[in-house]
Order: structure tokens, then sequence, then C-alpha cells
DNA sequence: GTAATTCCTAAACCTAACTTTAGGTCAAGG
DNA sequence: CCTTGACCTAAAGTTAGGTTTAGGAATTAC
């Protein structure tokens, strides 16, 4: 009989996460489980898609913050459907495209640099880009494209 | 009249780190300043490349461990000559390459899963690694390849 | 019904990559 | 020569993302 919720440790074994990370996930607002009258935490089945998604996100380089937000396009009160999860995925999908597009072109600047003498003083593009970042002091670094 | 050596400073205002920073850095063996007789650090010129070229290291998530690996070709005690730095950054390359790779397939997988109805317990492929992740309890998860 | 698990909280600890603070020294300009 | 700004060290603080520890309480298994 599939029990309606599930145990802090099922679901850590469902994640592959470790029961404190699962804790100090709540603490962030990553999910909110119920407590039964023992005080202890109750999950939704959800959960273990919703922490999976918090595992896939991490991987890419996002913040728990960042998923945090996310998140909030998600129901509040009833299970997400699938339509809920198409569209975070989709949301999630466009900022990887920036950032691999990013990476990219950073890529390609090292690649003419190689070409030209790499961080030359004067043709390196990403050394001018460092040169200028210097001029404005240590104040915040635009290399990837955070632009003034 | 072009100073020799350059002061912390002058480093500092050259590459846009906070002095603090570029102390750091030298604790972690990426820079090795010689001393004035006050006890002053006193940098090569071409340690504003050097630092020039961490910052873009960093921006493509390395760390300063693997930094300090990449520097050990530089050669020791001699200017690195464009040829040195051409070496460097061609191999620094590959990695990144690697690195646009693998985000690019990850991607892909995110791709299949909107299609698909994504995360799926059965049909998502990057939700499955999460479960087979998980099944081999708390280790290291392999979602970025390092299949076990 | 009792022993072994699992779970609870709070607080301390951990690593990376720095910054800040405190208290003092060095060097360059008027 | 003396003041002011740049520099020095050591140690503590900071943020992110957790883990570990200590001391209990609730569940589950036999």
């Amino acid at each position: 009989m599939l029990a309606k919720t599930i145990s802090i440790g099922q679901l850590a074994a469902r994640t592959g996460l470790a029961v404190s990370a699962i804790r100090y996930y709540e603490t962030q607002g990553l999910v909110c489980p119920e407590r039964n009258a023992g005080g202890q935490r109750r999950f939704l089945r959800s959960d273990i898609r919703r922490l999976s998604f918090v595992q896939i996100a991490q991987q890419f380089g996002f913040s728990i913050g960042q998923i945090r937000e996310t998140f909030e396009a998600l129901p509040d009160g009833r299970t997400p459907t699938k339509a809920d999860w198409t569209k975070i995925s989709r949301s999630f999908r466009e900022e990887l495209d920036e950032r691999i597009e990013t990476l990219t072109n950073l890529r390609d600047k090292l690649d003419g640099c190689i070409g030209c003498g790499c961080l030359s003083l004067r043709s390196c593009a990403l050394y001018n880009q460092q040169d200028r970042a210097g001029k404005l002091g240590t104040g915040p670094r635009y290399l990837l494209g955070d632009t003034p």
C-alpha cells in the first residue's frame, strides 16, 4: 500500500540526498513538509521530483536562491502537474542557453587570443576587457556580460 | 621611466583586483612577489598578465587549485613568453570544450524531458540518472558524466 | 514491551575565496 | 622633517551550501 506521504529518510533514499541536506533545503524554502503528531516531517511524493529538479539545476550551476525563485512559479497547495514542470523546465532552458552562449563566446575570444599572442596588452579581447574593468576600480567585473 | 617592478597597489589598479585578493593569491601560490628592503611586495610586470589570466580562468569556473596547476607549466625564474601563454591557453581551451560539451549534453537531455513530460518517474533521462544515483546511497552523484 | 532505528533541534564546524579589522611600518611629497 | 597615503601581518568575519555533533524523542521491528 502506497502511503500518502513519505519520511525524510525515504525522500533521501529516493533522491540520493543526505537527510541533513533535505533539512537544510527546508530552511532555504525549497520544500515545505508538513509534520505528523510526533513532530516528524512528512513529505509529498511530488517532493521527490521537486528535489530531483533541485539537483539537476545545481549541476547546471544555479544557486539555491535562483531555484527557489524558479519554484515560485509552481502552484501553492496542489501537487504540480506535468504542465507546471514543463513551464519551469522551459524557462530554465532559456537561462541555460544563455549560459552556454556566454561560455562559448568567451571560449571563442580565448581562441582569438591563442592566435594573436594571448593576453597581449594591446590586442587581446579578453585582456582588454579585464583592463577596462581594472580602470573601474574594484567594483563588479563585467567579463561575463554584466556590462556597466 | 618604466620601473622594473610594481607595487601591490599598482598591480591591483592594473588588474581590477582588490589588494587583499592579491595577497590572498600569494598565499595560494598564484604569484610569488619579491620583497624590497622595507618588506614590501615587488611584482613583475608579467604578473599583470598572470593575474588577468587568473580572473579569466575563474570566470570559466576554474578553482584556484586548478589554476595553480595550470601555472606549473610556466617557466620558473624567467618571464613567460608568448609561446608559454599560448601553450597554457590551449590546454585551458581543451578543458573548456569539455565543459561546454557537458553542459550542452545536459541541456539536450532537459529538452527531451520538456518533450516527454519532464521528470516523469519512468521516462526522463535526467530523472533516471538521479534515481540510479539515489539507489547508490549518498555517495557522489554522476549526473555530470563521472559515471560509476 | 523493549531494543534498534529513525527522527528531532540547535549549534558548531567545514571549504572556498575572499574581505575586514586592528595595530603598526614604509615611502613619497611639500 | 614630517605628514599622509600606501603597505605590512595576523586573525577574525563573510557567504554558500552543507555536514557533524550532542542530547533527546518518536517509530518500527521482533
